[in-house]
DNA sequence: CCCAAAACACGAAAGGCTTCGTAGTTCTTC
DNA sequence: GAAGAACTACGAAGCCTTTCGTGTTTTGGG
């Protein structure tokens, strides 16, 4: 594959399943598969060895890495969470948005459950500084 | 709020596929599969039978509905562009922002091309609304 | 050294997505 | 009223996802 390829096609879609064990990664750093079976079984029933088969097949598709030096191999997120998230959203609003980031501001905004104060200040902080800084 | 299946599970994960047929019926409104097709083609090679097929699988997974007094049917999403975006925005909330929406809006904000000052403006009057209106 | 436990690889089945081709039905126009 | 255009329905092929079961390899303890 490209080494230029830095994000991996497949994460334009990645499954229920993928983001299930995209997730674990994230929160718990590189496991084995083990690891993540177990992490995972606290929430759902899975098999090791299909966990296992997803791990093999997300390293075929580039959504982890894998460190085959010991017995037990590690894998790892391709990609951090915040990449993720900056790729996905645009995909969002792409998708469904017309495009337009601020108009999922808005909906975001709108549909919550309103956000904390001590979150709406730190939005309104980040407003600031775009206002100001950039434009 | 509940009455009966009011979002069909398949708007959960609507295939690429799908959406480019959903915008369109967002787009144009209520249309025979001659119209979506032909507003298809404007971007991708598609057959007709293709488009036909697409819509009669959403119609099966109730992403559309479907009038067929006529006999070219006309078909229509069934849910508006704003519930589409509610739901997938959440779905993506869930999915990577550890259902932290004001994360997602904070990446949202970060990342895109700073929004217009008359978006910003939007923006900040609906913060002002929701710390002064709503809990 | 041998065995059980732990780990990986592989294959296969069931179901979903995507794409059409073909066949049958209804409408329009001479 | 027959020919052809415009529609719908159906089926099937090829590929992807999800889920395991089996089989093989490695390793640590007795």
């Amino acid at each position: 594959m490209n080494q230029r390829d830095r994000v991996p096609t497949a994460f334009l879609r990645p499954t229920p399943s993928e983001l299930g064990i995209l997730r674990v990664l994230w929160r718990l750093g590189p496991c084995t598969v083990r690891e993540v079976h177990e992490a995972l079984s606290a929430e759902e029933k899975t098999g090791y060895t299909t966990v296992l088969k997803f791990l093999q097949i997300m390293h075929g598709k580039g959504l982890v890495e894998r460190d085959e030096t010991r017995r037990a191999h590690v894998y790892k997120a391709r990609l951090a969470q915040r990449q993720a998230q900056r790729l996905m959203t645009s995909q969002l609003v792409d998708g469904v948005f017309d495009g337009s980031m601020s108009k999922l501001v808005m909906a975001a905004l709108g549909d919550s459950g309103p956000a904390t104060p001590a979150e709406l200040a730190e939005i309104r902080e980040l407003l600031d500084k775009l206002e100001r800084g950039e434009t």
